[in-house]
RNA sequence: GUGCGUUUAGCUCAGCUGGAUAGAGCGUUUGGCUACGGACCAAAAGGCCGGGGGUUCGAAUCCUCUAACGCACGCCA
């Protein structure tokens, strides 16, 4: 559907034609001295140099060409060669009519919708989330969902990290502890035990530990990477116990992941593009792509345009072993192979990047990937403490998300109390809800490149740029359609009038900026952009009903009007936290 | 050392392809509760956009130099 902007500049350069001047000059944007106009048109300033004339005679010329245009109530040239608009309050409604009919909120879906793999999460089984993995988390989420709102045809993967040394060293403090499990019997050959053999937070506590003796006992470690090693070659009891470690730690993350509003289309990790790797690196081989350098099998990665020197890809150690960046480009060859993706976005930790630069440069050289598929890496920065530097418990250890959380729900319930006049059972719940709209906006609305600083007082806080405050504003506004269907009316009725003031005329101002809003989030990857809008439309909203009367409103056709303007309201802010990753209670 | 990123109000952050007087929130100060949720609204104060130079009618935005901080730089992921 087009945008009212494209309506505006459309008229705009038409009237340039007209004046005799090039039509690209009518570009329109939102005004930057909302006092002055709504809109504004710089097109004449642009032009005054080609047409050799003064800006101002050239935004003459077009402000009298519009005169009586009907998409503009207001045409103005100013001063050096501004040309200052004022849409049409007919114009305005009678677009908003056509967006609230639009199923998709006037954002227009992809015309050849793309497949789009997003790589996001990274959590490693057998260890609990961290705070480390929130944003990636989050940031994934949000993008997936706006990438499928656009119409992509997108699948969000996981990417478990479950094939390294960890594993080695779980199944040797295993071995340890319980020596007499007849996974480590090798004379065994019946079946081995459904039910594991440890539980998700014995997990929890048994890799740290060996993790800290591997550091310790050299023959400890030894015997860890022993274990891996026969891990990998498929030894029986090693791979029973691997697959109940799976199955214990994924039921955890999934559990975890829910509580975050988040889900995976696909549950791969590493182990599961382990067998593509001796043919990958065979035919880099024979391609003549890999070749052997100081011991360790490499691929130059290097361009002529670098202005740095881009390190080669390593796919092999010296030792023959494969390490993360083989995993990569095996990950992508398998992509490749069951998905024929358009594009594979990564949401990564930003000092990943260069890592990221060679995997791609490799997997394109080598052939893995054609030159249509788009390789992507999205990298975010850290998540500080009120501190500035990265965020820590208060005894310095690494934050647990889930007590992360569940601190965020304790101090969101604690306000949702103390607010209310009457306890409520579903106080709890509603917690959860505000807590996590809470979290997410306070990480989304700031620019994923950046470190942030995580504090919780002001994510919570119910004023200012906050996910509660967004929420408070939709409860607000559904409390009053619910209080009208109560009194007998019906949602739908009548229809949306020309705005009767200034506040009602810029909360449809802002309604309309819904579908560039979300086009431009997709093509930017940016969800900041999203929260930024909302922020916007509930501040208009908040002022408009500030001094509007809905309920009291006696005409019946403008109470209808303004009805389906709340509902349409309502409408895009619930969408918007949709596509950010949250949702709003009934009642807070 | 090389490369990348960041630097905007006391604090936390926006600023869309260069446009008029650089915007929010928090905090500070002031005003507004007999209307549908005052968890709100209205207003004030607060800035050499890290610094220098350049490009042009016009720069927070583009180019260049420079400073501070952060990060990454083949056998960890």
């Amino acid at each position: 559907m087009k945008k009212l902007m494209e309506c505006m500049t459309e008229e705009l350069g038409k009237a340039f034609e007209k004046a005799g001047y090039d039509p690209a000059l009518g570009r329109v944007s939102v005004s930057n001295r909302p006092d002055l106009c709504e809109y504004q048109c710089n097109g004449a300033m642009a032009g005054a140099k080609a047409y050799k004339k003064a800006p101002f005679m050239i935004a003459d010329e077009v402000a009298a060409v519009l005169a009586d245009s009907p998409v503009f109530e207001k045409v103005e040239s100013v001063r050096p060669g501004f040309i200052n608009l004022d849409v049409s309050a007919e114009f305005l409604a009678s677009y908003m009519k056509k967006m609230e009919s639009d199923e998709n909120l006037s954002v227009d879906r992809a015309a050849s919708p793309r497949t789009i793999i997003i790589d996001y999460g990274g959590p490693n089984v057998a260890k609990p989330l961290h705070v480390g993995h929130l944003r990636s988390a989050i940031i994934g989420e949000s993008i997936k969902r706006i990438a499928r709102f656009m119409g992509h045809k997108v699948l969000g993967d996981i990417h478990l990290g479950d094939w390294g040394l960890q594993m080695g060293l779980i199944i040797t403090e295993l071995r340890k502890r319980q020596p007499d499990l007849p996974y480590f019997d090798d004379n065994f050959e019946g079946e081995y035990p459904s039910d594991p053999p440890f539980t998700i937070s014995e997990l929890e506590e048994i890799y740290p530990a060996a993790s800290k003796r591997s550091k310790e006992d050299e023959d400890y470690r030894n015997e860890a990477l022993l274990a891996t090693s026969l891990l990998q070659k498929g030894k029986r009891g090693y791979m029973a116990l691997w697959n109940h470690i799976m199955k214990v730690s994924v039921a955890d993350l999934k559990k975890n992941y829910e509580n975050l509003n988040v889900s995976f289309d696909l549950w791969k990790g590493e182990s599961d593009v382990q067998p593509y790797i001796p043919d990958m690196v065979k035919k880099m081989q024979e391609d003549g792509f890999a070749y052997e350098d100081q011991g360790a099998l490499i691929v130059d990665v290097k361009e002529d345009t670098d202005t740095k020197e881009i390190p080669p890809c390593m796919i092999l150690k010296s030792d023959g072993a494969s390490l993360y960046t083989t995993t990569d480009l095996a990950t992508i060859l398998e992509r490749k192979k069951l998905y024929d993706p358009d594009e594979i976005l990564y949401v990564v930790d930003k000092r990943q990047e260069l890592h990221f630069v060679q995997v791609f440069r490799c997997a394109r050289r080598t052939g893995i990937v054609d030159e249509h598929t788009v390789l992507s890496f999205l990298g975010f920065g850290t998540m500080n403490g009120k501190d500035g530097k990265p965020f820590k418990t208060r005894e310095g250890g690494v934050m647990r998300l889930e007590n992360l959380i569940a601190d965020i729900n304790e101090e969101m319930y604690k306000k949702i109390v103390e607010n209310r006049s009457v306890r409520d059972m579903d106080a709890e719940d509603t917690a959860k809800v505000v807590g996590l709209s809470a979290v997410k906006y306070g990480d989304l609305s700031n620019q994923a490149v950046k470190d942030y600083v995580f504090d919780v007082d002001r994510f919570t806080s119910f004023e200012g740029n906050t996910g509660p405050y967004i929420l408070y504003t939709i409860v607000r506004i559904k409390s009053i359609l619910n209080r009208y269907q109560e009194e007998g009316g019906h949602l739908g009725e009548g229809e949306i009038l020309p705005a009767g003031n200034k506040s009602e005329k810029d909360l449809m101002r802002q309604i309309v900026g819904f579908g560039p809003t979300v086009e431009d989030a997709f093509e930017e990857k940016a969800p900041h952009r999203i929260c930024a809008y909302i922020y916007d439309v509930a501040n208009a909203f908040n002022s408009f009903y500030h001094e509007t009367r809905i309920l009291g409103e006696e005409d019946p056709g403008r109470k209808k009007s303004l009805i389906r303007l709340l509902d349409l309201t309502r409408k895009v802010l619930e969408t918007s936290i949709d596509l950010l990753g949250f949702s709003a209670p009934e009642r807070m």
